[in-house]
DNA sequence: CGATATATAGACCAATCGGTCTATAAATTG
DNA sequence: CAATTTATAGACCGATTGGTCTATATATCG
């Protein structure tokens, strides 16, 4: 997965995947078919792994405005300094193979609803609970947040510094809490 | 630019340059060196292109609020529907090759940084004519911006419609002006 | 017109791509 | 221990990569 990550599907070559999985080429091909299943396997992964964790950061026991803030403390942290030069695995393969390839496709669309609705979902609760500033509402500030945690990424690359990005993730749900 | 646009920089073959540009090979390399070089060019113009529209949108003379909702307006048509499926360039190249790609690195950063300087004056040209919501800073709000539309161009490859990410839009907007 | 400069198509190059296959080594099992 | 399975290294494949070069055609110009 890490080696996918940090160089997009086209840039990784057979050689790095077999240094990676310190697999000969024909056991590679055995375990998994060719190089774009087991790039697939990478991204479910990769997936897998990210709304795990929302689901901790915004569990219905959490205190709501607490799980977004440590929902955006990680992408903070995530997309900062030497983090942020590494990038996102998912956000690269949107803008590299979204829309040629079916199955990234798929992939892509259903993870950014799920992670908008576990957002939304947070937002809800805190709604529920009087956390939200008037006229907010929670499905459509949960866009927001998703569109800018994913630009983070985006702007990430140029390795901001960690301060800033937190202040920037505190300003703008400063916006939308109480 | 448009075939490194749509497909990025590794996915893009000598032929498919030749056949955008209806050059012979090698009128290609005697007018542009080689396909970094050539790319170079793209992306200079690619961005050359996107800060003299934003010029334009946020220029001093306009009424700075109706700026950045033109401002925005744009990357809501950009990022959605079959025009967010091609994608952005910047974005593509910064998650493709920023770290690994000096030249691309510097272009990279010094567009993030002319993006968000253009998007903070206007903010601030908003804000002293008192119409910025209490407790808005036109620089933290410039970043928000700047992240969410970059964040938009990531979420636009899965073609969301017009209208949802024009409402999210002004939906934001809406959260730091009067 | 004839001479010269320019651009063309496409042969050609070494290197590398993803992928297959075989001969050997290592591990497992009865 | 011997027999058998499993994994290894790496030769090998055709296709394609970015890039060079030459022979031919097309303009340009005196």
């Amino acid at each position: 997965m890490g080696v996918f990550w940090s160089r997009g599907y086209h840039a990784t070559a057979l050689p790095d995947l077999l240094r990676a999985t310190k697999l000969s080429r024909g056991s590679l091909y055995a375990a998994f078919g060719d190089k774009h299943s087991l790039f697939l396997r990478a991204l479910d992964r990769y997936i897998a792994d990210a709304l795990t964790r929302m689901d901790n950061e915004l569990a219905p026991s959490r205190e709501p405005v607490d799980g977004l803030r440590t929902y955006l403390a990680g992408y903070v942290d995530r997309t900062s300094g030497a983090h942020g030069k590494r990038g996102c695995l998912l956000v690269a393969t949107a803008m590299e193979l979204a829309g040629r390839d079916a199955e990234v496709d798929r992939r892509i669309g259903s993870f950014f609803k799920a992670m908008e609705a576990r957002v939304a979902a947070a937002l809800s609760r805190a709604k529920a609970a009087g956390k939200l500033a008037d006229g907010v509402d929670p499905s459509m500030a949960a866009r927001i947040l998703v569109c800018f945690v994913e630009g983070l990424r985006v702007v990430g690359k140029t390795a901001p510094t960690r301060i800033t990005s937190q202040a920037t993730a505190d300003a703008l749900l400063d916006r939308f809490i109480k």
